[in-house]
DNA sequence: CAAGAAAGTTAGACGCAACTAAAATCTATC
DNA sequence: GATAGATTTTAGTTGCGTCTAACTTTCTTG
């Protein structure tokens, strides 16, 4: 049974408090509107073009969704749809995709510097990728150009990992 | 007017397929779960007891939120609460608001190195910390680590972000 | 060039996690 | 100890991003 509580507890203003939630902005960049524009950029550089078979096989996602969010992202002016026929990327859409494809390599040749497993470093990738700031990126390149010169700092980082 | 894009084009399989999402598995962890255990813990360190306005101004939330999140983490065992009265962590629930403040730190120790505004600092690790794997953590733990016991090291980086 | 297969779309639903408005309960104070 | 005010909960919505089933369009191939 738990006691109720003396209401004598102020609730402390809090200082760190998050940002108001931005709600209902008109094109916001989500977790999954950005998973959508790297796997389309991808695809158009892999193979010409972006279908919607392809992307949902790679976001292991069922091709409903996939128009579904397609049609969102063409209402948001990040790419041009037809219906079916094809999908391209606006110069907003791709300016937006090469950033994030540039951030996920720029994680990516982080954390191949502490000899995890790849499926550790995709996963974790993937997971972060979509929160962090470019001043932060910018550390973590640093940061990787520093351990591609120092084998022997990478030596101690893995040693001490152990 | 895009044009039809013809069928030869093959879907590769796909090496690098992310794992199947684990659907519906009932006391998943998810973003918001971990925001709130985390939040309760630090309230009951700091001030003995969590309550539902506090969490609720903590987290930018509203009230009402905060009461069916309650619920849903109680359903899960994370949490023991009775209603109108208070909330308590129960050990696995405790167990896991630890090591996500755990988690939150080694993330901050890292970041604070990069000499970034706390602000930034703040709100990547808010973005990173649910999405990174235990191997990942040690890792970046190692690094905070060396980097502690290298100022020559965080000066190149510095120097280097700029 | 006409099936049949493959790809894409629509329609309808669901779960999560948030919201507002209004009702219920608790606490403090007189 | 009644009551005003603070706190909590219920009820009902909303938006995002997903799903399945069923339909339409396009492509391929005999």
């Amino acid at each position: 049974m738990l006691r109720a509580v003396p209401r004598t507890t102020k609730p402390t203003p809090n200082t760190t408090k998050p940002a108001k939630r931005t709600k209902a902005s008109p094109a916001q960049s989500t977790v999954a509107r950005e998973d959508y524009l790297e796997c389309i950029l991808q695809l158009i550089q892999s193979k010409g073009l972006a279908r919607a078979v392809d992307i949902a096989t790679t976001l292991d996602i069922a091709q409903p969704s996939v128009t579904a969010m397609t049609q969102r992202l063409a209402a948001e002016g990040l790419l041009t749809y037809e219906k079916y026929r094809g999908i391209t990327l606006t110069n907003e859409g791709e300016k937006l995709a090469s950033a994030i494809i540039q951030r996920h390599q720029i994680l990516t040749r982080l954390l191949r510097h502490f000899g995890l497993d790849e499926a550790t470093i995709y996963r974790d990738v993937e997971g972060m990728e979509h929160h962090i700031s470019r001043k932060t990126l910018n550390a973590f390149d640093a940061l990787t150009a520093e351990l591609d010169r120092s084998p022997a700092l990478v030596t101690r980082l893995r040693a001490a990992m152990a």
